[in-house]
DNA sequence: TAGATTGTTAATCGATTAACAATC
DNA sequence: TAGATTGTTAATCGATTAACAATC
């Protein structure tokens, strides 16, 4: 396994969810074909993909489904979980901070933190504490993941400061590239953006079917 | 301009953010040297994405901020608001709904719907409509563009639902694929799956460091 | 066995980058 | 003018797909 690239890897996880999918279905065994329907891909890609993580089937009888969902699972990393920070408890921040499609991911929130001191509260099950406590609790929890939802004027200062004191993994939700050492690794969620770049298609859509009368 | 993927046009849309900054900077000319550091890529991909989309600027002497954001909303659309609606209002889509970055992109949210009726708040600024009234809301007030951040049990119903009334662009926020016919746009909002990809590459990273020790 | 599917190699496709003539 | 930057073409790169030998 060379490169293993975000494309490919998010790939990955798509497989799993789809093969998830088809054992609570009651499936057994599965040929590259079905995943790759499932999934929207060619059955060439699932092959590479999985070929590239080592993932062997049967020449003739396809997958079977316990057998690769544990070897994805050991590459993937399941089987454990991880704790996850919150920083700025906003309209975004909170409503992530009860989402419920994190747990059955092992995904686990552990504490959201907001700089307005109304809204701090400790004895939450999953508590929102004061912001000056933020590097504090990621080095003594040993938090390598951390989700930013702060407004866009401060995203990049607060991403400077969860990283020196140890978060390695953010999701962003500024609609900004916010700079970071390459040994960071940031993914960005860009609400806006997605919504103009479906507006911008369904405009070409129209005007496409506009000019075909 | 003969196919402008998703990809190119998303860079456009960043491309313009960044014009913009610049602008509020007090800059009045930009080199692609400059978009490209801002956005993250090279001056050759900022002048052959120009070049697609008959972006052009002086030999010599770079580009003219307010000619070239006056071209680009042109190709782009930013002079018309767009009227969008939310169908689910649970944590995610209700954060959505008192989301302020919208607004600034020409983004409005004018309704949401939900199966819940003690949700509904008619009266509301924007309000919150009972489930049974979507089909005919989005046939009345000829709304285009929607959210779904329902349960993913019911995504794919609802969404053929929306386009059913109409609906051409959605945003789904439900963690899998939907089917729909071509001539409607789909993007995807995978939260779990962005936090599992950040993970992973965390994980690589610190496997990497182990081994060096 | 005959037929079907994997695993992998080679071919294709598309997107990015480099290079440079045009030119301000 | 000399120098610098655009706009575009050609080269490169990487990712996807097609093809097919291996084989169950």
């Amino acid at each position: 396994m060379k490169k293993a690239n975000k494309i490919l890897v998010t790939r990955l996880y798509r497989y799993r969810d789809a093969i998830y999918r088809m054992k609570y279905m009651g499936l057994v065994k599965v040929f590259s074909e079905n995943i790759a329907d499932a999934v929207g891909v060619t059955s060439s890609q699932v092959r590479k993909d999985f070929s590239l993580f080592k993932l062997s089937g049967n020449k003739r009888g396809g997958y079977v489904i316990d057998d690769l969902l544990k070897k994805m699972n050991e590459s993937l990393g399941k089987n454990r979980t991880q704790d996850v920070i919150i920083v700025g408890c906003g309209h975004i921040g909170t409503a992530l901070k009860l989402y419920k499609g994190f747990e059955k991911k092992g995904i686990r929130i552990v504490a959201g933190f907001d700089i307005d001191e109304s809204k701090v509260t400790r004895d939450a099950k999953v508590p929102i504490l004061p912001f000056q406590e933020l590097s504090q609790f990621i080095k003594t929890k040993k938090i390598k993941i951390g989700i930013l939802a702060v407004p866009e004027t401060a995203a990049q200062q607060v991403l400077d400061q969860m990283v020196q004191a140890g978060i390695e993994g953010i999701l962003n939700f500024a609609p900004m590239r916010l700079s970071h050492q390459e040994n960071v690794v940031v993914n960005n969620v860009n609400l806006g953006l997605e919504l103009e770049t479906i507006i911008y298609f369904v405009g070409e859509i129209e005007k496409k079917q506009y000019e075909e009368k």
